[in-house]
DNA sequence: CATGAATGAGGTTTCATTCAT
DNA sequence: AATGAATGAAACCTCATTCAT
């Protein structure tokens, strides 16, 4: 990926999360600092943009997540792995988190991009899936399980966000999420 | 309220379950079978008639869950009544839903409306608040319990549309989940 | 003319001073105390009521001045006479006056009407007329004397006005004005 | 200037001259040779259009009167000269002339523009105020002498249009009213 | 490749006027 | 007469996209 596209999609975050998907490519040209014509260069239409920067942090984020994991780790290790580093990721790239949430609920991502991004996050779907067979998770579809996990950690850190938390606040916040998540699906 | 608002408002919940946001007034005028101008009789601007349309449904959709609601009964009982009336609304109500999903997330919702809708909620908010004081339930900030139900909630219910559940297929996945919480957030 | 008519030419008058020409009929109707569609059964379109204004204003002020008249006096009082009260009229009837500005200018003002004003002077045209016949005034066209004069005066309210002076100092600008003018206009 | 802004405002003048400030942007725009939405690339709203218009017609005139002027000259040739050319440039700048008048009385140029417009004529008020001091003319504030000169030009403009004069006959009722006006403001 | 002026379709909103009650 | 909801044409303005330089 050039340079200029990198920044393009970085300007783009940045107004996405404060301004919502309305703003104007030509704003978006500008805070990248390069030329309106020159973002239609990058990227066909806005369509392609908005896509473009979805899967940027979509991959970014599942990399992160993924690349630093020990699957030699016990599920519950695993886990809580997985869901410390979810929670941190989020609360360390706020503004990509928030585009992403926003990009998801508008209605505008086409259905490639759902799947290509379905590929980003297969290791974790086996896991949990490993769990279910091995009856340390309640039996129930993975991909259910994973959903809500999903669901809690957003609800999680659009609560501390709301709120205003200090990071501190956060951590015990996401520990405590993890306890109830991990009741939850664990089997006893 | 009158009859005219209430057929705008319904022809905006189609419409933006449909398409987004981004529909034209005149759109959803036609939809509503009245003329461009009569919708700005109702709704001063397109933003009066987005934040109108949130708290109608917000307010249906709190009413139908908490009315029908015995107050007696046991915490567990009382968490699984509002946990299945709560997904049965969603799955009825689907439209409702989507658009809901859909505004919040598009941050275009004014302060004001978040404040009205808080109301709404109160005699829920209550409920959970005692539970944690009589430790039914575990020791956790209540609005942060509030917030992962909904989460979890509304993951189950994306879950079950995305993968075209019919409807006993969903009333099983409800139940899982419930129990999947109430394990997370019961003291035993 | 009936109370009603009345009553919505003089909203009229308070909303064109104002906020210009541009103010909605709606508005006016409302400020008038009646609904909208009784506004068009006095005047049968928009245009109707601004002329309608215009001439009720102009017929009011030429009647004003004209009626106090004495045709008897010297030349020069009969000028000073109306000078004067031409000039406090319009600082009495500010917005009047406002309005009439407005109106002329805005080039909305069908020619009948101004063929209609025309006659309102008459009388006073005949007195400018008489003194360059009879050698007291400077020899031009006597039409030409009276645009002078308006024009004259016009500046000098609108002068007194847009410097917030108060009645005391309108007066004696009004004399200045005046003095200014005789000179201008007498033979010596 | 670009050239494109220049043909914008002559467009506008025109227009407005021939049909008020009413005409649709859209119009102007066609009229100018130029997109509709290329206007607003000039002019970021109609209201700044028209303000940008003012200036522009003021400041031609003010640079067109002023810099042929011989401060040199005695007070009653330099009053003369300002008069002829003030006079000839209205008359040859016909819908300049008329689009001046239709805004200053439409009420829509914001009290920015007209602190603007004063810087331009400073030189003028200076040679007043000395002919005041100098007792050359009659002891009034100077800004009314100014007022009431321009509101007697202007008098005389309209009054020879209204009445279709020739080059001929203008130039003739030019000096007329020269003649009165000096009578009146200059002592004797 | 980069630019940014130009485009014009399309969006929201206004408002004079009508008409059934 | 009086009403005021309904109308829809038309206004202003935006913005994704193109293209000549």
């Amino acid at each position: 990926m050039s340079d200029k596209q990198q920044q393009i999609i970085e300007a783009t975050i940045r107004l996405f999360a404060a301004e919502g998907v309305g703003v104007p490519t030509a704003k978006i040209a500008k805070e990248a600092g390069v030329s309106n014509g020159t973002l239609f260069n990058y990227f066909e239409t806005k369509q392609a943009l908005i896509e473009g920067v979805y899967l940027f942090i979509r991959k970014k984020m599942a990399a992160d997540i993924i690349n630093q994991l020990d699957f030699e780790l016990s599920m519950k290790e695993l886990f809580s792995n997985v869901w410390q580093s979810y929670s941190l990721w989020c609360w360390a790239h706020s503004l990509e988190h928030k585009v992403i949430n926003l990009l998801i609920s508008s209605q505008i991502l086409s259905d490639d991009v759902k799947k290509v991004e379905d590929t980003l996050w297969l290791a974790l779907h086996e896991v949990v899936k490993k769990g279910i067979e091995n009856k340390e998770l309640v039996a129930a579809p993975h991909l259910y399980l994973c959903d809500i996990a999903a669901g809690q950690l957003n609800a999680t850190i659009l609560h501390a966000r709301a709120n205003k938390f200090k990071k501190k606040d956060l951590v015990e916040l996401v520990n405590l999420g993890f306890s109830i998540h991990w009741n939850g699906i664990s089997k006893k």
